[in-house]
DNA sequence: TTACCATGAATGAACGTTCATTCATGGTGG
DNA sequence: CCACCATGAATGAACGTTCATTCATGGTAA
């Protein structure tokens, strides 16, 4: 269990640290000996466990993709209506986005590199959210939901609530549990058919 | 005329640099000797121009955000309904989106950065959008649009665009004429009452 | 000549990475 | 039960490199 600060291995400290920094001072402001020191450990021990700086980051964001996928979809009654499954995916993203800010940050500037430096195959992330492609699937085939690309989708029913809990954490909008349900009830008209 | 490579004085070749660097290399591996050889100036021609490297990225964020908000609202006819102002809108930012993907690329990192470390005022884009916020206004007071914050309806409505682009970027989509169409109508059906 | 822009070698700080060394630990022979 | 040793995780000083920034110098237009 990464990512929560009880005694842990020293690969999970190091992870979490790195985590840590990363949410908070960006990817160019971070370095190994800021790394090591917040992790409590010696520079030299983040290299037994990381090949080196670029592994250590790569390997974040498996943790950090994984760790969101594993949030999505709990409590989803899979024979509910695609609306009904994909209303619960939108609550659980909510509440995981407000709850891991640092999680949510970090994914949001790797998502953001340019593609030249970007080397993390986004595979990964594909596979961790296929049980919502297959609620898109269901719906569109009952003509519930707009034929339109999974991606297209994504962009249009999943996305805005990790835009707009970066902006509650900002301070820019402050959602409570009716103002979310009105915002899942416009992404859901989105993508409704 | 900033972002367009012909015989520019020294201050914009530098910017425009900057850009392409930024959007090839990102934020980490950008360097002021990097950015010296591709603009094809000293590096201590950069110090001329710009206080330090903060200075730099600072004002060429200022530039993006401005060039952004100059392309935003062309062909806008202000007697027409909102829905029809806010799909202008929509079809002008898209297209932006696809000529300039550097432009794009830079203000994605821009924005994505954590906030302890964004010194840029957001203040500054905000001013840029304000016509954006009047059809706002306008269709939610004529009940075209749905009684949302402005920065939900942005996230809704407009940050679709961005990130469709960059999908179609990466050859994740390829939206056509009647596809983007599509979209805007799907956008409009999220924002509309 | 003068004023000024442009240069790029020089600088010291900070970086990622290495590796000789330390030391708490647990197994083993007496 | 003790004394001894082998182990390897952990350390952090040291290394070579690269960084942002400076400034004495050279070139050019007026």
């Amino acid at each position: 269990m990464p990512f929560t600060n009880q005694t842990l291995d020293k690969r999970s400290t190091i992870l979490c640290a790195t985590l840590e920094l990363l949410a908070s001072q960006g990817f160019h402001g971070f370095s190994v000996k800021q790394l090591a020191q917040k992790a409590g450990v010696a520079t030299g021990t983040v290299y037994l466990h990381f090949k080196d700086r670029e592994d250590l980051i790569r390997q974040l964001y498996l943790e950090v993709v994984h760790e969101v996928g594993k949030h999505l979809f709990v409590d989803l009654d899979a024979s509910a209506s695609a609306e009904d499954q994909y209303r619960q995916i939108c609550r659980n993203f909510w509440r995981f986005c407000l709850i891991n800010h640092d999680i949510l940050s970090c994914k949001a500037q790797f998502d953001h590199l340019p593609s030249d430096i970007r080397r993390i195959q986004s595979n990964e992330s594909k596979q961790i959210i296929l049980p919502l492609y297959q609620v898109f699937a269901m719906g569109r085939e009952r003509g519930e939901i707009k034929h339109l690309p999974d991606d297209v989708l994504v962009t249009l029913a999943i996305e805005p609530f990790s835009s707009l809990a970066n902006k509650q954490w900002l301070g820019l909008v402050n959602l409570d549990e009716a103002a979310l349900e009105q915002v899942i009830n416009a992404c859901w008209d989105a993508i409704a058919q």
